[in-house]
DNA sequence: GCAAGCTATTTGTCTTGGACGGAACCATTC
DNA sequence: GAATGGTTCCGTCCAAGACAAATAGCTTGC
């Protein structure tokens, strides 16, 4: 529907497709050695060029995938069987929330504007919202489930790209703004954060809101925007001086990246300074990874502001530890 | 002074080289059997391990060929022949603006802040000249020459990753502030416009720029955000019934990419939608490409706005040829 | 002197096939 | 149910070669 219709001919590269997915190109070599899966045709110089139809199958691979399946399972898989694997996902996901239905209604009127671009509709419904429920209520109950809606639409091919990326602008916008609102309140005793993301992490909403949240804590925030470079992310906080390093991981970073990097930012960071990570990356539910405090959602934030209040500069691995309990 | 004491021990691997250099893994190999460098280490398993140093020195070879520089004539050079490379070319470029001295002085007061990590200092005085110049002055007089400014400094290794994002952070929350106050000026007579980047393109200052220049120029503005692929910003443009897309290159964009991506733009747009690219980026300067206006720099802003204005809706690539002359 | 065309070189990216470390899974035992 | 150990799985790295596109440099013609 919203879907132009490509002509079937059209193929990609191996890069383009790298690109356009995300899988690397050694990684969809040894897939199409291992599972058969997929398989290009050749061009002219007998290099392997994707057609649109299975570059689209590996996106939804690559979503299961980054919900926790494995590749063997899924990569030789028919489409059919991908598509009912991601629905059956995305059920288990809604049923899980008490409020489902309610949310359900509200949601879906923005999702129902950003189908028929109207970019004007979004601003205005999502600034009422924002003036209706203050900033606190309007992350956790309006931006947080709707971006995730709005993921998980994308990903079963209800949502073009553009309409998603055109749903970032729109948010990160009012976000901005109302973060500019209140950035004077800050409050000495709360800790001074400074907030970004390692370099293979390109979602800045989540970042966004983990600052407002902060900011109505009080808190100092200084924000690097996302990517930043590991080293650069611990010269940084010993730059500025800050408490506290907080860091933000969408479902896409994989697992090897969020461990190593994490591990290496441990290694460049002095005991005092504590690090939060937050995010829906698999990888921070697996196992307690030294020094860092993993918040599992936003309403969290303000607990660990809190503990970080009362015992201000004490040891950071002691403070996770103690909080992680 | 600013660059802290890594261990000299420190290694990297070739993924690690690939984040934080931009250059492939597949270059790094073939480098190094040509050119001789670089010549990292081994490690325990036999992969490649890169010092610190010569990364470093990889990030200065690649910012001298995103200068012009052919890889033959750069890699293999020793350290003090590329920094002597680039001041030569850095003091070139100073040297062809005839009011180099008297900018010096006012852009140097925002590094010396950006030095020390003065970030609330770094926003006051944007904002203060924002208030005083207007934003139309603010774009082509500030942001635009200071952006150039810090990008050459970062060069040099006079100014840190993370001194760099903080004043991109600074100046993007600044000129969003300053576009959502103006956009309600909308003009009907003046083109509706589609702002964003081609995926392999992470800078959004740019894009930034030209939205601020255009709204005030009294354009509807619909921006994407960065890196939005190109059969999407096809699609969206239909969607939005926009009369122009504008695209910003910054001079990281390969040539190769540019060239395609526009290429395969012309193909899937209709014939009475304008395509606008600017951007420091080389391929923009080689020869004319089908359809696509480029904008020299952000004062043909508002000539291709008036032109447009007049001739609402003819061939945009005769438009783009006619004002081309 | 300058434009245009041609050849030679340069350079990034793709190819194949193999190897291997570490993570995840599964079955067994406590 | 929790801890242990073995086995499978899977992403990434390696080597060396090939080639098309882009660029440089030379030659020719005006």
């Amino acid at each position: 529907m919203t879907i132009l219709e490509d002509p079937l001919h059209i193929t990609l590269s191996i890069a383009a497709v790298e690109r356009d997915t995300g899988i690397g190109k050694d990684t969809l070599r040894v897939w199409e050695r291992r599972y058969g899966f997929p398989i290009p045709g050749r061009d002219a110089n007998d290099e392997r060029a994707y057609p649109i139809a299975q570059v689209e199958q590996l996106r939804v691979i690559k979503r299961l995938m980054d919900q926790g399946h494995r590749p063997g399972r899924v990569v030789a898989q028919p489409m059919d069987v991908l598509q009912q694997l991601s629905r059956a996902e995305a059920s288990l996901q809604a049923g899980s929330e008490t409020q489902a239905k309610q949310e359900h209604a509200e949601l879906q009127a923005y999702l129902t504007m950003l189908r028929s671009q109207d970019a004007e509709g979004i601003r205005l419904a999502l600034h009422q919202a924002l003036s209706t429920m203050g900033l606190q209520g309007f992350i956790t109950d309006v931006v947080a489930p709707l971006t995730y809606l709005v993921g998980e639409t994308w990903a079963q091919g209800d949502l073009a790209v553009h309409q998603e990326h055109l749903y970032t602008e729109c948010v990160s916008t009012l976000m901005r703004q109302a973060i500019a609102a209140i950035s004077s309140g800050a409050q000495t005793a709360a800790p001074k954060v400074l907030l970004t993301t390692f370099p293979q992490e390109v979602h800045g909403l989540g970042l966004l809101m983990v600052e407002s949240l902060l900011a109505l804590q009080g808190c100092r925030c200084v924000s690097l925007g996302t990517q930043t470079p590991v080293r650069d992310i611990a010269q940084a906080a010993l730059a500025h001086q800050v408490d506290v390093v907080a860091l933000s991981f969408s479902a896409s970073m994989k697992p090897n990246h969020v461990v190593e990097g994490l591990a290496e930012l441990n290694a460049l960071l002095p005991n005092d300074v504590a690090v939060w990570a937050g995010g829906s990356a698999s990888a921070l539910r697996r196992r307690q990874i030294e020094r860092v405090l993993v918040l599992s959602d936003l309403a969290s934030i303000s607990a660990a502001v809190d503990q970080h209040r009362q015992t201000p500069k004490q040891d950071a691995n002691k403070a996770a530890l103690a909080l992680a309990a």
